[in-house]
Formats: C-alpha cells, structure tokens, sequence
DNA sequence: TCTTGAACCTCTAGTCACTATAGGGACTAC
DNA sequence: GTAGTCCCTATAGTGACTAGAGGTTCAAGA
C-alpha cells in the first residue's frame, strides 16, 4: 500500500519539508506520483527515511550517510570497500564516544558540586574558563574526516 | 599588555574570523583599536573568549552561552540555572553515548564477516532503520529550552 | 455533485554558527 | 624603503534544515 508524504512524516517521525529537502539532495529516491503530482511511498521509503534519521541522531552528517547506505546497497560487491569505510566509521564512532564521555564528567562534576546543598559555589564558569585540557574545536565534534 | 586578534586566536585557539564573528553578535565586548583600527585585546577578552570557546566544546549553543554569562553577571541566582542546564546536557550525552555504542557493535560485526571473506550481509540498515526507541530530533538535541 | 478544508505542491528566503574570498590597509624586520 | 605578514571590512557560501507565500489536489460530508 502507498501513502502520502504526511503519513511517511507521521511514520518516521521526520518533518515533511525535510523529507522533500532529502529527496532533492538525492538521499531518498524520488517516489512515484498520483495522477495530480502528490507523492506516493512505500515501505522500503519509510525503511530508509527511518534509517536516515537514526543516522542523523546519532550525528552523521549526511554525506557520512550516503556512505553507510551505498555499503548497505551492494553487499556482496568488493568487501574490500566496505570493510575499510565501516573500520572508518568505527573509529570516528570511537572518537565521539571518547568526547562524550570527557564531556559527561565535566558536566557531572559541575552537577556535584552545584548540587551539594552548598551555597552557590558554582564553578562551571571557572570550570569553563579554563582552557587548559581540551584541543578539538566544536565544529570538528560531529565532523566525519 | 594587549595582543592582537591574532595573537587572540593562538592563545584561545578560535580562529579569527571566529572571534569577529563573536564581536559582531555582541558575546564578545568590542575591544578598543590602535591608531590603524586594529583590535587590541587583553587578559579579560582571552579570559572570556576561553569560556566561549569551552562551553561550545561542551555543546552550549550560543544563546545558553550568553545566558552562563549573564548569569555569572549576577552570581546570586546562578546556580539554579546552570545546574538545570548541566542536568539536560548530562541525560543528551548519554542517550547519544548509548546509541552510538549499537551502531559500533553493528559495524564490528560487517568488519568481522567482511574480514572472514564471507559475502557481506550487512545488517545496518536493519539495525538502524528500528524506529522504535528515540523521540529526541537532531536539531533539539543541544537547544536551551 | 458540490463544497469545504486539510493536506499537498513549488519556489524562495531565513536560520545558526561559522568559513571563505576579495580587495584593500597596517605593522614589523631587514 | 620595501617585502612580507598580519589585519581590516564586506559579502557570499556552507550544512542541514525551517518557514512562508501563493497556488493545487484530495477526501469527506451535505
């Protein structure tokens, strides 16, 4: 059975504009047409979006993703390829994983000492302040090289 | 002693344009200018360019940074805020922190069938294409409200 | 069958947080 | 005094959407 764009926006809990944004960027296929120009997708488009958007929260950009779904597209094709894009992906997983944890404990230790019951003795500004332990810039954070 | 916008950027490490962009949007304070109308910078300008740069490292957006720092203004209701604010962060890092551990297990396991020279069944699209267990939208992942 | 109103269409422009480029002027070391 | 590096403004581009204008299609009820 096939629905409207709205009903693949309810499914995959992604906005409709952003479900046009990707077919025009090439990240999903261009679904057939009913007679007066509406679009009509299937199961296999609700799968992809779907996958697109657990992609997108776990913060690969998009051309990250249009490689994962290429590696997923051919299969049984040169696993030479595939097994040195997802080694790729593994260590840029492990390198989010590794900031995400320096992150949490600073967060956590601001909490602590926020949450003592003490007089608002707040360093997280301090904390923040001081420069001396962390050399990779936000804008690199959630980049894939 | 003030410094120039370069020599800003070396000791914050915020790129340049970055820091002008900064000023532009009012989070950094105009800084006074030499007789040829280049920035002079000093200790409080690095000072506060440092807790800029940390609290975006930490996912802050701008709008929250100027919000830490107004209330730093202010040090008697601060700790409310900030503590709320560390909270939200603190749950985000670990949802992503738990999501991005399935997506690892997930491309071991194509790198581990890839590298036994079998065909490549790869299983992330599956994996991922599972809609069932995040509400949370890329774009609101790090938004103040 | 007609009508109404929600959902759809395209196209353009706006958002955030930068980043890059063009076309110059200032400063410093020799 | 000149070479070379740094700095200036202004504008436009990036990624990944998001919002709006202005018009069309579809499904449900009278």
């Amino acid at each position: 059975m096939d629905f409207s764009i709205g009903e693949l926006a309810r499914r995959t809990r992604v906005k409709v504009p952003t479900i046009r944004y990707y077919e025009q960027i090439g990240l999903l296929p261009s679904p057939p047409r009913s007679e007066g120009q509406q679009r009509r997708y299937d199961a296999s488009h609700a799968a992809r979006l779907n996958f697109i958007r657990h992609a997108r929260e776990l913060g690969f950009e998009i051309g990250a993703i249009r490689e994962l779904l290429a590696m997923n597209a051919k299969p049984d094709q040169s696993c030479v390829g595939v097994d040195e894009m997802a080694r790729r992906h593994i260590a840029e997983i492990d390198r989010r994983i590794a900031h995400l944890t320096t992150l949490r404990a600073e967060l956590q230790r601001t909490v602590d000492e926020c949450g003592r019951g003490r007089v608002c003795e707040c360093r997280v500004i301090e904390t923040l302040a001081d420069s001396g332990h962390d050399h990779s810039r936000p804008a690199e954070l959630w980049s894939r090289r």
